[in-house]
RNA sequence: GCCCUCGUAGCUCAGGGGAUAGAGCAUUGGCCUCCGGAGCCAUGUGCGCAGGUUCGAAUCCUGCCGAGGGCGCCA
């Protein structure tokens, strides 16, 4: 790796000067001016302190001593604003990168990060009581999307959505289905929405409540799997809270806490010890009507995924960062580590429709489907509007906008990118050309900006994967997926592929490029789970 | 009252210790012999406020202001 041999040069030129620098502080970073050249090092901004030196002549000294015999690679070193390092990669690196690109096919970019690492992925987790709405897209969208960045650097990724089957809520809702069947008035609690009506329909005649609930449950998780697979999201487990009563998970947790004296009785209820792992109060486990809490199934849950996973991420909604703290106890106090317990707060979605917002009150027949917007906008467009923007912050979007073909619409701004590269091949071949992959010396066929530009699109895509990844940062990719795209439009712009002035051999080259750049765009689509259309 | 997330251009958002803070849209003005004009190029404006840490802060810390969410023997 080019960056391990600047590094080295750099330690080696330190060494030399007599300045300790420890290993972390010797890193490199991409200048964000692109005149700045290829890498950059701090080195000299970050040591000149402790070694009494001037920066910026410390780091010119560093430059002067390294441009006698340049590294590996590195074609320029400079020193520039207060102490930068600048090193310039040569063409045989940009030439490296192309080579890999067109080499590893489908998986550039790819990674080792994880390898041999479990990690369970839940998500979604929608109650089966009726289809899934709008509130639970984004955490669709981003856990889907987490999962398959997860996948590309070496996890062992494994998709769960918990169902809680059991409990209050499926008694009322299973009192609505009833009540709807044979055309009486809802219970109090009951479950008011339009689908209920139409769910009952198709309920067969005469069940027990028991088999009404049964049956309901089934059904609501068929219609969930629908949605979701229309998002192109399948899940490796769809795991039941209610077997974990059956067999018996559930009871041998809390006798495991009361053991171990995490948990305790008080006021008739069973408490859990939680602020003692930093928790704000106790919590209650059993009430003292002797009905579970949603939190002992919940921590039999999580008990249940650590014995099958070395880490868990939980997505969950803005209105339940409140349990982090109880459940990262709950861990504790069964002996797990917590920090292998990562918790994903998405923030909440405000929907517009040409402007006007969109109210998402759960009002009786006021829910937005999820099947609805898939069938507004399109299955790409949900997940990539979804997607855009960092989950951590509140989003609105447009769904008009999103269903748009107009270029102020992302996904077909960067679909048709993809598209575009599509016809210029298929435009190359049925001018008689034939892929061939670039030679080295052909290299300097390709000296345009546009051309060095996706090169340089291509050269950043697998630390952007390695850092999306490791952040579960998926818009990370939406974001260099919509860079990308921007480069592709400039270079299909200025440079011609195939044309009257350009000659065979620049066809070639590139043709390279083409490639090499729909590719790499496919990663980046393939990542956010967004088909990349040979034609639109 | 306490906890979490956020506050960056007219709008939607990137950037989350580094150099001149970016993109799209909107505005205004250019660009069609030819691979898809569903495009490309140019154009003005901005880090909520106040302190602090640092060689360097939009970024980290503290306080304040503002938005949303959460603080049940509800799920």
């Amino acid at each position: 790796m080019i960056t391990e041999i600047i590094k080295d040069s750099l330690r080696k030129k330190l060494k030399e000067l007599g300045i300790d620098a420890l290993p972390d502080q010797i890193s490199l970073e991409r200048p964000a001016n692109r005149d700045h050249g290829d890498w950059s090092s701090n080195i000299a901004l970050v040591t000149a302190k402790s070694a009494g030196r001037q920066a910026r002549s410390l780091a010119e000294e560093i430059v002067n001593s390294l441009t006698v015999s340049l590294p590996d690679g590195i074609v320029e070193v400079t020193a520039a604003g207060p102490g930068f390092i600048n090193f310039r990669t040569s063409a045989e690196i940009s030439y490296g990168i192309l080579l890999e690109v067109l080499r590893t096919e489908s998986n550039y970019g790819s990674s080792e990060m994880g390898l041999g690492k479990r990690v369970n992925v839940e998500f979604v987790s929608a109650n089966p009581t009726g289809p899934l709405h709008a509130g639970h897209a984004r955490g669709a969208c981003y856990g889907d999307a987490i999962g398959n960045l997860l996948e590309y650097v070496g996890y062992d990724v494994h998709r769960e959505f918990y169902m809680n089957d059991r409990g209050i809520q499926m008694i009322a809702f299973g009192r609505s289905l009833e009540a709807r069947k044979n055309n009486v008035p809802l219970p109090e609690d009951g479950y008011g929405g339009e689908y209920v009506n139409a769910w009952a329909e198709e309920m067969p005649e005469s069940l027990s409540l028991e088999e009404v609930i049964t049956w309901g449950c089934e059904f609501a998780k068929r219609d969930q799997q629908d949605t979701l697979s229309q998002l192109g999201i399948h899940f490796d487990t769809w795991f039941s809270e209610k077997s974990m009563i059956d067999n018996g998970e559930i009871s041998d947790v809390l006798e495991d806490l009361i053991k171990s004296g995490m948990a305790y009785e008080k006021d008739g209820a069973t408490w859990l010890s939680s602020i003692e792992f930093g928790d704000d109060k106790d919590r209650v486990l059993i009430k003292s009507d002797g009905e579970y809490t949603y939190l002992a199934p919940d921590v039999a849950y999580h008990r249940n995924k650590f014995e099958r996973s070395d880490w868990l991420i939980n997505v969950w909604g803005a209105d339940h960062h409140g349990y982090i703290a109880r459940m990262k106890a709950a861990m504790q106090a069964l002996g797990y580590d917590s920090d292998e317990l990562t918790v994903q707060i998405t923030q909440l979605v405000k929907l517009l429709r040409a402007g006007e917002e969109v109210k998402l009150s759960k009002r009786q027949g006021d829910i937005i489907e999820l099947r609805s917007i898939i069938e507004e906008i399109g299955a790409d467009a949900t997940r990539f509007m979804y997607l855009l923007q960092s989950v951590d912050s509140k989003q609105t979007f447009d769904l008009e906008l999103a269903a748009s073909q107009a270029m102020d619409n992302p996904v077909y701004y960067v679909q048709m990118a993809y598209a575009r590269l599509c016809s210029v091949e298929r435009n190359a071949m049925e001018h008689g050309f034939e892929f061939q992959t670039l030679q080295i010396d052909e290299l300097g066929l390709l000296i345009h900006q546009r051309e060095m530009e996706i090169i340089r699109g291509l050269e950043i895509l697998p630390e952007t994967i390695e850092l999306a990844a490791r952040e579960l940062a998926p818009h990370k990719i939406v974001t260099w997926v919509r860079d990308f795209a921007n480069s592709v439009h400039g270079f299909h712009h200025d440079c011609y592929v195939v044309g009257d002035g350009v000659s065979k051999e620049l066809t070639n080259a590139r043709l390279n490029l083409v490639v090499a750049s729909r590719r790499g765009l496919k990663v980046g689509l393939d990542l956010l789970g967004v088909t990349a259309p040979n034609k639109m």
